[in-house]
DNA sequence: AATGAATGAGCGTTCATTCAT
DNA sequence: CATGAATGAACGCTCATTCAT
């Protein structure tokens, strides 16, 4: 009879918001932002669709958090792969390592930042934040390149950026055949030893 | 007054859905496929929007002739860089030019491909006709490989493959910044040399 | 601990909604009813939106209740306005007194009423009430004029009605720039000597 | 064969306008801006919801589009009513009819815009449009009692469009009871002569 | 007495497509 | 070949109301 705790609507919340990012994530990735309606996220969550604006201001901000969850859960990766004091060349093939382990754990969220990063109609707040964050990669690279001794580190990074970039998108594009863990193992071979 | 001959009728009509087809590549490719209107079409082609299905079926039959004239420009521009009989690193190093200028030539249809490759909404058959056809470049340029006598081809097809990919990407999101040339180089020296 | 008594309960229930009746007659009268939702009320009320339910059924219910409090209050001013036995003249200048002391103190009830008196989407129940109720001014103001000796006290009682009507409407639309006292004394005198 | 000419579609523009706009005008009144919905009016004025778009960009437009056309069309009434080198006094009579003729027949537009005149989430632009020329209908009338000869025309002039409002307010919620006849000819005594 | 998560009907609006001319 | 008025399903979103606690 008495009404619920705040402990108890915070656990609610948190866990009807995890479902519909979640599913939204899936269906996003898999149909494109525009041909996903907040009607199949709903369905697909089931959940109402009034629920969704309980949760989320509105589509686009559903898209928003649902980026930036899986951002942080990237940074997060990177830094376990990034080990102070050891050897640049180690370290870096420790985050290609990283980088290759966060794509094949999170195909979805990057089908879905593929398809966004073509489209000008997307936030451009979220679009930036994404420019952000790919600049301060492309600086570490930069600088563990300079570390080696290479002469071109600037270029060094964005080539492998590149090639990592182009690698990812093909096994999206056929993730079942494409033989990722070769190519990785290529990009350490050819491009940093 | 005089009726029209069969020959002008056919002159209309193939310079009228040119029309349509390059107003339509322009505004899918700025704004995506969703959010590009028929109606915004037909306004900037300056036709009705009536006249649209005098030409093509669906919305997505319009893409689809535009994507199919875009691979057969593609095409041409390959062989043109295909010589038979020369020496393959030649051939390869020409390909590449090929595909580069291809790509700078043909922006608005490399982001419209972008944007749609990641996306089940479009037609399976344009995936499968893209899917081929790259898959036929990759073909060519494992084979000019083995000529040069690498030890495994068909990797090294898929490095310098993914590689391309990643640095159109990468153009296709900053182009006026993209250091596109000096990357050109890049994957010259490094990869085929 | 200790249970609360039966008139602890009834105090919190009469204090609680005035405050929501309160809270929603501002936000009514400067928003509309339509353009007001129950969850703005909750809030300014603090309040939670389902407590909204446990004092009133429905949002119309609770509009109601509201108008009907403003009449009351209407009711009992004019009631002190008038004085059994007095000079009718005496009355009326009195009466137009607290028409105005009445517009100018409620100004929101009053916004509300004319936003609501031309449409039919109000209950009829309490438009009936409303008209009963002004019907039963206008008795009284014919019968003073009766008093009075004029010819046509009937008319009378409908122009200064309508005069009054017509005043308050435009003292509403711009409160702040509207000669409303001017106005009083215009109305007395024109009027009424 | 031939396609419909310009005039053809211009015609059926005019009309097929004219009807949502006269069935908005009704339900706007009836029931409110706010409280009728784009589909009562689509369905109302029998056609689709859709077509409603092909017209007005947006219910605040329709609703704009209908005020200023009854505006227009009061402006024109009330020039009809004032004839150059007249009398002041029979001006002011003439007009007074005018007003009241206007009122009567155009009595859904005087709800609606009473309705609207107590909101302010109507766009302010209508708003000031009718505010500025309900302004220069007082100012016309100030002048005419300043021909008169009145000592404060101003006041008058306010006095005379209160009470025309009131009326006009009473009319209008209660049209088959009231005497608007006669309470023009009292008008037109107490107040003008 | 009180909470706020959840529902679902309905809103204003868009747009691919059809069709009479 | 060409027009644009007309349709209707679907969209993103709002909100009065209910209910388990």
């Amino acid at each position: 009879m008495s009404p619920k705790t705040k402990e108890q609507f915070e656990a609610i919340r948190s866990q009807t918001s995890t479902v519909i990012k979640d599913t939204a994530l899936e269906l996003f990735a898999e149909n494109g932002f525009h041909n996903t309606s907040i009607s199949q996220i709903a369905k697909a969550a089931r959940v109402s669709k009034g629920l969704m604006y309980n949760y989320f201001d509105s589509k686009e901000d559903l898209l928003h958090d649902i980026m930036m969850d899986a951002m942080d859960r990237g940074t997060e990766l990177m830094n376990d792969h990034l080990k102070e004091g050891v050897d640049p060349k180690d370290q870096l093939l420790s985050l290609v390592d990283g980088v290759f382990e966060w794509i094949i754990g999170n195909l979805s969220y990057w089908k879905l930042l593929a398809a966004l990063a073509f489209q000008k109609d997307v936030t451009s707040q979220l679009k930036l934040e994404i420019l952000e964050k790919s600049q301060s990669y492309n600086a570490i690279i930069t600088d563990l390149f300079r570390q080696m001794g290479k002469a071109e580190p600037e270029k060094e990074a964005m080539l492998i950026g590149a090639l990592m970039d182009g690698i990812g998108m093909q096994y999206m594009v056929m993730p079942e055949l494409y033989p990722i863990d070769e190519m990785k193992e290529l990009v350490k071979k050819k491009i940093i030893e």
